[in-house]
RNA sequence: GCCACAGUAGUUCAGUCGGUAGAACACAACAUUGGUAAUGUUGAGGUCAGGAGUUCAAUUCUCCUCUGUGGCUCCA
């Protein structure tokens, strides 16, 4: 809590307005207000972490103290918020107000002036040199080393189960589909941050692995750089000054780390780490980034806002005649994912120079005229979105639809000629000389959270098969049919490595096996009885459809084959 | 962060005008051996999100906190 101690000749207030509505009324004599003559008055804000005894002590043991020293009779606690911006809740506040307040009566006249009212107050303080003086006392249980006492068990029940709110969300939110399909969670203790399930994370472990084809074949490294990193990077980069609000910090040994909001100062210092020529160019460079960023609480939601979030990124250093080439070729990946393998329309927007930034104007008159050309020469549709670039360049953003209609920035392209400046990135040209590259960032799924929520609610958890958790689940009609259903997991599993296979062999009707299976939206359903086995064949039911088709186990694997094969869509 | 709303079993919800709770589904056991969206019986499951207050008594009333949801603002 933080505290300002005035010797006054005198104190005038006096109640006017509520300030805070869950405060109770006033009597009639607090509502008068009070005159009081010499007098110490102490301003106190009460902060979050401060706990209700220990700083109802100290304050006692500082407000004593400096009465002593100016031979004060008269107190007054006096609530003034003013001091902090980080308050404690008001009851804990009045209770450390009231501790104070029955401890310090004992020794002086003390009055209390009310809590969350506004009030007009009017004083003179003596101005001797001990007549204001400001001291900050230190929090909770902890900053006072004492000895922390806690119930595990009583801790554990604190943290409660995660319950959604699904009375204003749609059948296919993926926040309901998430739980039926058992793809993720959340929890109290980890707000904005995914629990993945086994489930889901097959869809994003498949995400990545096409990422990853794709990528190699358009000439991708791939990297992975540290989670937490030296403040002083951060101040190199820009991040420190411009994203400091976003940043969560932790200490090591006297040093403060930040946990990284963005993967590009780690991918400089990839860069830094050898010398470059002008043959490496142009440099493309991925990483599947976790990043962390502190949001307002009121914008998580879902998959779609998140705390903790997989980016995939990418940087490309290059020459300024390459970025045009570069650009394009990233356009052409992001047409690639979005509409030919997952049939979403998208918007795009240019976003010019924000308030907070660096980089001198005449760098970001090039740096936007740049896109801005780049956009025109390929005949693309788009919109400005002014002051809403990084704060290192302006960026060619992507916008997809979800199934609500709302749209969410995914793809980005980012043009940043500032970052390599501050990080003096150079490579050798062909004349020997040293030069500065050009950076650009990019993401093609943005986040693949955000990402993943999107692409639940566009197929209504009916995802395409070679994303489908479970892609093929095999029932038995009775008891009698296991072994030969075994076979077939076994041959079908023989053939196709790699296929997510489950089986259902309970004592129940085909009928509620179907049921469960369709719920999980499994894209095949084999079911095998008496009638199958003396075939040699296999009854499969295609999701969605009603329609079952009896055919050869051979037949069954080169139609799955060939579909988990075949990621674009026809 | 701000405004509004919500939190009861694993899930979906009912309920108590203040006297510590119930259903369905899921789960377990047993019976049943079935033909493409729910077989039957029995059983186990809850400090009613957490904390404080009022009260003889709080899941219920009041306040605070946390988390979630919708919107604002901000972002991938």
């Amino acid at each position: 809590m933080k505290i300002l101690t005035l010797h006054c000749d005198y104190i005038n207030f006096k109640p006017l307005k509520k300030a805070l509505k869950s405060i109770g009324e006033l009597s009639e004599k607090e509502k008068k207000g009070e005159n009081i003559k010499e007098v110490l008055v102490v301003m106190t804000a009460v902060e979050k972490g401060d706990d209700v005894k220990i700083s109802a002590e100290k304050l006692v043991e500082n407000v004593m103290d400096v009465a002593k020293q100016v031979k004060a009779k008269n107190i007054v606690l006096y609530p003034y918020a003013h001091l902090s911006s980080k308050l404690a809740s008001p009851d804990i506040a009045v209770k450390v107000l009231e501790n104070a307040e029955k401890e310090l009566k004992k020794n002086f006249k003390v009055s209390r002036a009310p809590f969350g009212y506004y009030k007009e107050f009017e004083l003179k303080v003596k101005g001797h040199p001990l007549s204001e003086l400001s001291r900050e006392i230190v929090g909770g249980e902890s900053t006072f080393k004492r000895k922390e006492v806690y119930d595990e068990k009583k801790l554990l029940r604190e943290i409660s189960k995660t319950k959604l709110d699904t009375s204003k969300l749609k059948e296919n939110d993926h926040r309901i589909l998430g739980q039926k399909m058992d793809l993720f969670s959340f929890s109290e203790v980890a707000p904005g941050m995914v629990f993945w399930h086994n489930n889901g994370l097959i869809i994003r472990n498949e995400l990545i692995n096409l990422w990853r084809e794709v990528h190699r074949k358009a000439g991708y490294e791939e990297i992975s750089t540290p989670q937490i990193l030296d403040k002083r990077l951060w101040q190199i980069s820009g991040h420190w000054e411009k994203y400091k609000e976003n940043i969560f910090l932790t200490d090591y040994e006297k040093r403060t780390f930040a946990v990284k909001p963005m993967n590009c100062p780690g991918g400089m210092l990839v860069f830094k780490n050898k010398p470059k020529s002008y043959k490496d160019l142009p440099l493309r460079v991925g990483e599947m980034g976790i990043v962390h960023r502190q949001e307002l609480s009121g914008v998580l939601g879902g998959l779609f806002r998140v705390i903790q979030f997989t980016q995939d990124d990418a940087h490309i250093f290059c020459t300024e005649k390459q970025i045009e080439e570069e650009i394009s070729a990233i356009m052409d990946l992001i047409e690639l994912f979005y509409s030919k393998i997952f049939d979403f329309s998208y918007r795009v927007e240019l976003s010019t120079r924000p308030e907070k930034r660096i980089g001198s104007e005449k760098i970001w008159d090039k740096a936007e005229k740049t896109l801005e050309n780049i956009l025109k020469k390929k005949k693309m549709k788009y919109k400005i979105n002014k002051g809403d670039g990084a704060f290192y360049g302006p960026k060619i953003d992507f916008h997809i639809k979800d199934s609500l209609g709302r749209e969410w920035q995914c793809a980005t392209i980012q043009l940043d000629f500032a970052m390599p400046e501050r990080f003096e990135l150079e490579y050798t040209g062909k004349d020997n000389k040293k030069k500065r590259p050009i950076m650009l960032h990019r993401v093609v799924y943005g986040s693949l959270e955000r990402f993943i929520g999107i692409l639940l609610e566009h197929y209504n958890g009916r995802l395409p098969t070679w994303l489908a958790p479970i892609q093929v689940r095999v029932l038995s009609f009775t008891d009698r049919n296991e072994n030969y259903a075994k076979k077939i997991i076994e041959k079908i599993g023989g053939e196709i490595p790699m296929v997510r296979m489950d089986a259902d062999f309970m004592q129940t009707t085909v009928q509620a096996k179907v049921k469960d299976a369709e719920l999980m939206k499994v894209p095949y359903i084999i079911v095998v009885g008496d009638k199958e086995e003396k075939e040699g064949k296999v009854a499969v039911r295609i999701r969605g459809s009603k329609k079952i088709e009896e055919m050869k186990v051979g037949e069954f694997v080169e139609r799955l084959k060939r579909e988990i094969g075949e990621k674009e869509r026809a």
